[in-house]
RNA sequence: GGCGUCUUCGUCUAGCGGCUAGGACACAUGCCUCUCACGCAUGGAACACGGGUUCGAUUCCCGUAGACGCUACCA
């Protein structure tokens, strides 16, 4: 094969959310183009009408962009190749199905859906193909006039794949070698409907990766089995020469039990399928995304990018550079990967302990809002730096640890653990006596608290620590003491110390 | 049913004829410690089964089993 430069595609179909299983597709494909200087073409498949969901497109383009995966052409993103859309690409299937059916390589078949449902209960595993299609009613066993007779009537049809029996169709699989598959047991797929005057996938795929230029094609392992098909077709069309070469990616599975993952999974079990919120147009349905549950899109690629490859050492965290250096498709699993979400709520927990806490803000101060907190950025960067390496995996989960922070605790439960095993008269007296040392300190840097504190207890043998959590705090939960205190400051603090004393009587 | 693919700790995986079968997630324990954590240390945990080939198989070959995928005028 030349050396042509290489360009790969990601082509979904406009009938929902995009899987988190087609946002790994992508991503094999966005790493394999980058580190080969290639393009990644964007192209939408929608040559079923009636699967069509407005806005999914979209969806998916808003998926990528917070993803950061980037294209290089296709819809939305211009190029030379288009158009990218199928349904615009009409005229030029029609023309190659022309071209199959003058060569005798494809012909016309009347039979409805209702007969094909006859016969596959007519007869076991009946399969359209060289033992059948004699008994059917297409351009084969009907005359030149009857079938333009019927055609001009106005009839239904089909343009069905004329497959030759017995030949082994070798697949070259760059991830799994050799796949040898008889055409025999290939059925004579549909490849045009005149219903919609659409081509069926098979068609359409071949004739657009041939026109696009497409040099790898890189998908999921459900297509292994049309694999063979498709090497057929382009043999048929006489592009061999130029055939991409192949490459079927291990499923993605269900957490627990077996199966592909699919989005109940995700209902079931807490985690979303999809990368960014979808409302189903159609349902109404709401299922949740990545985006808005609080992964870093860092951590998602990164996630993915594990599952089913890994660079052959034992680093796990990589930047996309990291990755598009490291990547080789012929490294990838052959077996399908369970879907962890557990292991990917880490991979977000370590990407927020990676960013700077300035850029967590944000989120924080969504999160504080909802609660009906209002914060200063100073303050919110101040509390993330004190409390993100707490048992968190997203930022939403910093609340719940950190809210005396911003509320002082209203009430004290005396049978809590921590209260119990930390308040008593000596504790209470201990805190009395705190809070006149703390009513004549003047400065609440944590280092002058330090001071003045560690200084009164060493020489009194006192061990205030914990008795000032619980009346500062009202739970065994916060960062170190002063740095609590220096946060709160004096008025806060003394106020906190004097409701506390009152209220623990 | 037919065809295809796959098979290492619970999970993701490293391994590409000779290793005490390695790492990570999760779990457990200990240390640290003003709480909760972080961190550090430690531990349990796997080559589906049966035949070959070979001096020697997790690794190569053949079966078996199981799992998954495909088997539409869906992609």
């Amino acid at each position: 094969m030349s050396e042509r430069k290489v360009r790969v595609r990601f082509a979904p179909s406009p009938t929902g959310a995009l899987h988190i299983g087609g946002v790994r597709t992508a991503l094999y494909n966005y790493l394999f183009a980058r580190q080969h200087g290639g393009e990644l073409i964007f192209r939408i498949e929608d040559t079923d009408s009636t699967r069509f969901v407005p806005g999914a497109e979209e969806y998916i383009i808003e998926s990528f962009k917070w993803l950061g995966i980037h294209f290089d052409e296709g819809v939305s993103f211009g190029g030379n190749h288009g158009p990218y859309r199928q349904s615009e690409r009409r005229d030029i299937y029609k023309k190659y199905v022309n071209q199959l059916l003058e060569e005798g390589k494809a012909y016309i078949a009347f039979d409805t859906p209702e007969e094909l449902d006859a016969k596959r209960n007519e007869i076991a595993n009946f399969q359209y193909d060289a033992s059948t299609r004699s008994m059917m009613r297409n351009s084969l066993t009907l005359s030149k006039e009857e079938v333009e007779q019927m055609i001009a009537d106005g009839k239904q049809y089909v343009v069905r794949f004329k497959i030759e029996p017995n030949e082994d169709v070798h697949v070259n699989d760059m991830i799994r070698g050799d796949v040898v598959i008889n055409s025999t047991i290939l059925d004579d797929k549909v490849l045009y409907k005149s219903a919609d005057e659409l081509p069926t996938y098979h068609l359409a795929n071949i004739v657009d990766d041939h026109l696009m230029e497409v040099t790898h094609v890189i998908r999921g392992e459900e297509w292994l089995p049309s694999a063979p098909l498709h090497v057929l077709l382009y043999r048929a069309f006489g592009w061999a020469d130029s055939m991409p070469a192949f490459a079927h990616l291990p499923l993605l599975l269900k957490p627990d039990g077996k199966g592909k993952l699919s989005k109940r999974d995700g209902d079931r079990l807490g985690f979303p399928v999809f990368p960014l919120e979808w409302h189903d147009p159609k349902t109404g349905e709401v299922s949740s995304g990545y985006r808005e549950s609080g992964y870093l899109p860092e951590a998602v690629i990164n996630f993915l990018a594990l599952l089913g490859w890994n660079p052959g050492n034992d680093q796990e965290i990589m930047t996309m550079d990291e990755m598009i250096r490291l990547f080789d498709i012929t490294k990838c699993s052959k077996a399908g990967a369970k879907f962890d979400y557990v292991k990917g709520m880490w991979f977000n927990r370590e990407y927020i302990l990676m960013k700077d806490n300035k850029e967590l803000v944000p989120a924080f101060a969504k999160i504080l809002q909802e609660n009906g907190i209002q914060a200063t950025e100073e303050q919110m960067e101040a509390v993330i730096g004190m409390m993100k390496m707490k048992k968190i995996n997203f930022i939403k989960d910093l609340w719940p640890l950190c809210d005396f922070f911003f509320t002082a605790p209203t009430q004290f439960d005396k049978t809590d653990k921590f209260i119990k095993k930390n308040w008593n008269e000596q504790a209470a007296a201990d805190m009395a006596e705190l809070l006149q040392i703390l009513e004549a300190q003047e400065d609440f840097s944590v280092e002058a608290l330090k001071q003045t504190i560690d200084t009164w207890a060493e020489t009194n043998g006192k061990k205030p620590w914990n008795p000032w959590r619980v009346v500062l705090v009202g739970a065994g939960k916060g960062p170190d003491m002063y740095e609590l205190a220096a946060f709160l400051g004096k008025e806060e603090t003394l106020k906190r110390m004097r409701t506390a004393l009152e209220l623990l009587k």
